[in-house]
DNA sequence: TTGATAAATGAACAGTGTTCATTATTTTTG
DNA sequence: CAAAAATAATGAACACTGTTCATTTATCAA
């Protein structure tokens, strides 16, 4: 009776689960067409077919699965730059690194959007598990940094400084894409362009 | 009669004029506290003492009203730039240029993030007068940039990947800033390390 | 003072996020 | 298997949103 109570249990878990993935699904399909607020729970619950009080039944409010959102953009991202923990040589992790870092933002650019540039209630992101994993990346590529300051790679020594304005640029380069703020280069140099310039950072860095 | 009912014009006139900076104080007092999704018309309305539909009357929609604070916060940066161009040394210039460039992001985040980050109807855009207006700064700095390059001041003699590049790294800052990336630093170091940041790349640019 | 013109209003429309009593379904019990 | 209990889904209702427009109010010219 217990074991069959449990078998059930299991069951609802896994129906709650895939219903779960299938408002992320549609949510994540129709934010990237819309945006977060081009979208309403209304609109989400007629791709699914449901009513707009069920989502509620599975998520507490709008954010939240915007929160849920965001913690799968974070994982998409750490599976991107994963591989690179593999290169032995600090530098070259480093460059490998900040090249995945720029392809995932201009092959994901909603995801991108959502992990840096929306804004969220981010009074609440640093409880989140989103957070976390984000952090870890982050220290990831100091750590990485470190080495290569261990390494005599850079002349400076300030490890946070220099990770930071990697950091910066990096960013700088991805957002200014994502937001279409590039309009005053002709489309079809846009992309060229953001590559020269982090080629150019990579050979700067050399001196930084 | 003639001159008389032209008086009355200009009057009118006037007052339109000085109804709709009522609307845009207003309109930049709530989006600084609440961002543009957080503010209503009806808000609007209230903190001016109209009618909602009032406001109709002056601005064809929201997104007019928010184009028109982004048209001021071009000038707001444009005045904070210009005291540059009188700086003849094209390095000395540029380099004061960033340093203000960042410096306005930090003071004004409200109105950078208009200008830069917020995600507005940009199809229009380019159609309006502040696109004209940030087009002029840049093709300033651009300029600067090129004349740096005529004096050998970089090794590269690509203005434009140049420019470019300066240009991420003072958005990325400015903008992880912004929109409060910045949360794995205590608060006490973020705008240090912004600084020091600045400096590292300024003294890095000698090198690209 | 009256008639014309312009300005301001607020009700109405279709949309939003969210809640909750009601209904339908599924599971457990007798 | 039927009845009871538990769970899931619903959709109407609430207070909000941007926007429109017939109606009212205020200003001005004759």
């Amino acid at each position: 009776m217990a074991d069959k109570k449990m078998g059930i249990t299991q069951r609802k878990e896994r129906e709650k689960e895939e219903m779960r993935r299938l408002i992320l699904a549609a949510a994540l399909r129709l934010f990237r067409e819309r945006g977060y607020d081009g979208v309403s729970i209304r609109n989400i619950a007629e791709a699914i077919e449901y009513s707009p009080g069920t989502l509620y039944l599975y998520y507490q409010d709008k954010s939240e699965i915007f929160f849920a959102l965001q913690y799968e953009a974070a994982a998409v991202k750490r599976d991107y730059l994963l591989p690179v923990a593999d290169i032995e040589d600090p530098w070259e992790r480093l460059v490998e690194f900040g090249r995945r870092y720029v392809e995932f933002g201009m092959k994901h650019p909603d995801l991108y959007d959502l992990l840096f540039i929306t804004r969220a209630p981010m009074e609440y992101i640093e409880n989140q598990e989103c957070w976390k994993l984000g952090l870890a990346t982050h220290s990831f590529f100091k750590e990485t940094v470190q080495a290569c300051v261990d390494r005599r790679y850079f002349k400076s020594t300030d490890t946070e400084t220099i990770a930071y304005t990697l950091w910066c640029h990096a960013h700088g380069l991805v957002s200014l894409f994502v937001r279409e703020r590039m309009r005053m280069y002709p489309e079809d140099i846009r992309q060229e362009l953001a590559l020269k310039s982090f080629d150019m950072i990579v050979k700067m860095a050399g001196n930084l």
